[in-house]
DNA sequence: GCGCTCTCTGAAAGCGCTTTCTCGGCTACT
DNA sequence: AGTAGCCGAGAAAGCGCTTTCAGAGAGCGC
């Protein structure tokens, strides 16, 4: 025979052991009322001589209420959702809350599921901090999932932007930073870009490609299409398109990679290609993630600051619901390292 | 008068629409058992109509159990964790359980109280993926916080090695590769090394220090106290430390960073200084974090399968428990990059 | 000294589900 | 035809907590 597997302490156990009724019990430990000290004090002991933990689900169900945040993005490992990731524990951490993070690597299905998970959780928010899709069918999936949450008090907020999620939104400031970039660019004499872009759908990669190109376009350039390669949204990605742009030949002065993961794919390719940068061409990301500035060369970029994104999240998420959807814009803004220069022959 | 909070959809209420009874509906939706099939469709159907998600704390409570496995890192952001991270978000996502991940920002309090939380919650398992502290204090209220877990049926696996924690075991080979990193630079030609290590309590750093020290010594070489700087366990940490060896003056012909981390920063603080890798002095990490190869020069590291380690400690914690607690060795493979050379004079 | 607030405590009713336990209605035998 | 044996459905008892709702004292004014 083996040894029974010694059950849970409950709040049951403490009262008994304290000579108080359970009502009691759970005021001396929530602080919910006044107890006279010496039995509060005897619950306390009591709790303390039993390891008492409270059963975070009995509290959820009974006071309808629980302290977990969910947060879905793409892929824990990309420093981008990292960084962001960081903000959001950080809220939570200050405010006594716990974070469940999934991480959907880029399938649709597997983040309605998250979400449907999240929901059963009775989490007191989800945020979703991976960029939106422009996809129908993916929208209405999405809000049929997330309606029933909110109109039962969950609540929503997001970074990027999302169409058709009427939310919380912090909004990185993708077209005019994409904007400001290529305007920059231009200033250092540049004429000739090419663009490495993730897929269309993506809101974000629509918004800095968008915004790169009028830039350049009001500028009376043409970025024909040869001069725009799409791949996926990850270093490998990055490395494949900026391959493909060296076989197509003819290399313009200046690339941008809609994202700084994509950018050190490519950064990647180009010195195995024994293409020099900033030499034979200058290349820029997007989100100042923390390794690019330890790149050889460090990587001109547009800083978003991330932490903060994901700390302003959490904040929107809990702070009181308004009548309409808040947004929050983040200005993001184009630091200029040595992996940009002036065009050679400007030189 | 404003519009009444809709409630959530409870198992009452499909039972209810559907005309059968909760035990029923319940049966149906969890497929325990047998259902006659017309009442299986219309239960479904409800469901559907309705937009039933189950209340996962009610489930919890009821049946004991729950689907959320706790981890416990020290930075999301750091690359590290993260891929240790998401080879557990994998591992997860394919048992259909949901992690919880909380960011102690390498603070032990906070360490603890998250132990306290994730009981709570009655997790399934509680993942601790960061080093261990060599630290009486520490490993005695992290028993206290363990063992009535474990005593509950709760499981614990952990990633490196814990001191005084019996619990299953992902064991990166740190001091073998260590010394195996040492043989290796010997081989090259280097005989004055120089090593940037964090904090000594962790036992991660103690156990790479140890082996490299141990593998020098072998060779019948010094390492003294004047090669050896402490330093936070960070980029900037990394900084710093390379930045004081340079301030010591008379460099090494070979620097080994106890993690990649720091070796990036360490990287830096040679660029910044007109040190050239490896060039003037050779550099060498550990981890094999995916962004090493893509600095300049490739970093020469000890890989460490991070994704697999973090499928196995996810493993280990849900398979069922073993008498003895078991150790899951991961090797490290010396990687040798550019980023270390044969010494200047030996070339 | 009596009634009247005021506090503080305990009893008990849920929260939404799972899981026995029961029992009705069948089929399958003898 | 009678009865043992099954299968599937419903009633009901919790799971461990929070929170109303009364009630018991204690303190107070008159």
């Amino acid at each position: 025979m083996t040894e029974p597997e010694r059950q849970h302490v409950t709040l049951q156990d403490v009262a008994h052991r304290a000579g108080v009724s359970l009502a009691t019990a759970s005021r001396v430990l929530n602080g919910t009322a006044q107890v006279r000290a010496d039995l509060r004090e005897k619950v306390l002991a009591a709790a303390g001589v039993l390891a008492y933990t409270p059963n975070a689900h009995a509290q959820a169900l009974a006071s309808s209420s629980s302290k977990v945040i969910g947060v879905i993005c793409h892929d824990v490992s990309d420093p981008y959702f990292a960084s962001v990731a960081r903000g959001v524990m950080r809220a939570a951490s200050d405010r006594d809350l716990m974070v469940m993070l999934a991480s959907t690597f880029r399938d649709p299905a597997r983040e309605i599921e998250y979400i449907a998970t999240l929901r059963a959780q009775r989490a007191r928010a989800i945020l979703l901090i991976g960029s939106g899709f422009e996809d129908r069918d993916w929208e209405r999936s999405m809000s049929a999932e997330l309606e029933p949450y909110q109109r039962a008090g969950g609540r929503v907020a997001v970074v990027s932007r999302h169409r058709s999620l009427k939310v919380d939104t912090v909004l990185p400031q993708n077209r005019e930073g994409a904007a400001a970039l290529a305007a920059s660019l231009l200033e250092l004499g540049h004429r000739d870009f090419a663009v490495l872009t993730g897929p269309r759908e993506l809101t974000t990669v629509a918004d800095r490609f968008g915004g790169f190109a009028a830039a350049v376009a009001e500028a009376g350039l043409e970025l024909p299409d040869s001069r725009v390669v799409e791949a996926a949204f990850t270093r490998d990605g990055g490395y494949a398109a900026a391959t493909e742009l060296i076989r197509r030949g003819e290399l313009p002065t200046c690339v941008f990679a809609v994202t700084d993961v994509m950018a050190i794919g490519a950064l990647a390719a180009f010195r195995d290609n024994g293409v020099s940068v900033p030499d034979e061409v200058s290349l820029a990301g997007f989100d100042d993630i923390p390794i690019v500035r330890d790149l050889t060369p460090p990587l001109t970029t547009v800083a978003l600051p991330l932490d903060l994104m994901g700390e302003r999240v959490m904040e929107l998420a809990v702070r009181d619901p308004a009548r309409r959807s808040r947004v929050e814009r983040m200005p993001g803004e184009v630091v200029l390292r040595t992996s940009t220069a002036a065009p050679r022959g400007k030189r």
